[in-house]
DNA sequence: CGAGATCCCACCCCTACAGGTGTGGCGGGG
DNA sequence: CCCCGCCACACCTGTAGGGGTGGGATCTCG
């Protein structure tokens, strides 16, 4: 009944109104079908034409929207690279890391939306739809974003987590990150580096991984993250 | 002419004597691959019927060849098993690993041949052909082995090297197998003990196939090993 | 013949990196 | 309240790796 109405409600707003088409981009096909799932319930809405994983966007969409999971972050030149493409349209980047050095950033470069992985599905989909309307949306979490704007914070619909390998084998999205760079082969002072975290704040999740692993030392845990799809996968899924 | 007249002489000496069927086993394709190529010329004296890879043999054959390249020496209990099965007949190591301790474990558990990989192809498998016809034959490459015996030292026939992963690479046979200890998950320590070599040797080795393979950490040379195949196979390929 | 290259083997000194043990704070959810 | 995830810290030990050295055996070439 509620999903009837929201059905009803979601047409009527949108009558008329084209669904935005995305583009996924993410390293890992885990990442970006999760974010396909994510999405699927708001199809009228947001179209997920492609998904690609290491490859430039292969057709003209409304948006790219760029999941950060073990991939270089906006102050890094992986971002520079979609933004130059002629068929991204508006580049989002949904990640963890909503330092305001990092906002700033990318939208110096050009970015188009910065968003919170702790948004809900529904949240996401407005937002995707706000980019492509023309707005530049910042979506930190932070209960302070968007001053004076908005403020229906009914509880949302949909699911907010998306998907990221080592998930079934019990590693949190942090955990998984950590071991997912590890396994691409950087140090911890790196992967700090890459992930905006102390080097403490790494090998504390380090730890935390290797136990739910069952692994002792990085040379078992970059076989362990080898076979259980740990490695970025490179590919593009047509879908539309 | 030469060639010939080797032919005819090893056909005169053989003659109404069926070949020793061997099963060659190591846990990499490439080395029992290489043993194939290194004993396919002398197909009329040894026939290989099967390579088994992590696998144990599969049909009744008279000698198991045992190479232990990146193996368990004859102290750990991969070779008795081996020995257990009903289907290996005679059982011949064939190694690097030359040290006396080493040879009497291996003649204690039954081993009917411990064989130095300095021996050429053909001497290789005249010690086959005398272990199939029941003697037990250490070869270790020492000239005070076997004293008093057969003295006919003319330079042999046939290539005095096998095969192994990463040689394409540029890897010598010691330093492939130290890395593909590496890609099994093992620590410096843990190889020192498995190939009977000091910690310092192993550290040696690889530093120098590190500058080989243009890695500098250890997560690094596993995902060159994984890449290059210095993982470990499995399967078996019946040739008879 | 001697020199040089290569491989196997070993060693030393030192620094860098990884990893174990333990601790604590914050926010959200049950 | 407890639990979990994210985040961070301190102290310490263990492991890895760089630079350098040298010996013995074998092979190739001048």
């Amino acid at each position: 009944m509620t999903q009837s109405q929201t059905e009803t409600t979601s047409t009527a707003r949108d009558e008329g109104r084209a669904a935005v088409t995305v583009a996924l981009a993410n390293d890992y096909e885990v990442v970006v079908q999760g974010l396909e799932r994510m999405l699927a319930p708001y199809g009228v809405r947001v179209e997920v034409a492609e998904l690609d994983m290491n490859m430039p966007v292969g057709q003209p969409v409304d948006v790219t929207l760029y999941d950060t999971f073990s991939q270089p972050q906006v102050d890094r030149d992986a971002i520079d690279r979609i933004l130059a493409s002629p068929w991204a349209g508006k580049v989002v980047v949904y990640t963890w890391n909503v330092q305001a050095a990092l906002v700033s950033t990318a939208l110096e470069k050009g970015v188009a939306g910065y968003l919170s992985k702790t948004l809900s599905a529904e949240e996401l989909v407005d937002a995707l739809e706000r980019v492509h309307r023309g707005e530049v949306v910042v979506l930190t979490g932070d209960p302070d974003d968007e001053p004076g704007e908005d403020d229906d914070h009914e509880p949302s619909e949909g699911p907010t987590a998306g998907d990221w390998p080592g998930r079934e084998q019990g590693l949190t999205a942090r955990e998984a990150e950590v071991v997912a760079l590890i396994t691409q082969g950087l140090s911890n002072q790196e992967i700090a580096e890459r992930s905006y975290l102390s080097i403490n704040s790494v090998k504390s999740y380090i730890k935390a991984a290797y136990r739910k692993m069952g692994v002792d030392s990085r040379t078992k845990a970059v076989l362990w993250g080898v076979e259980h799809g740990l490695t970025p996968d490179r590919g593009r899924r047509i879908v539309r």
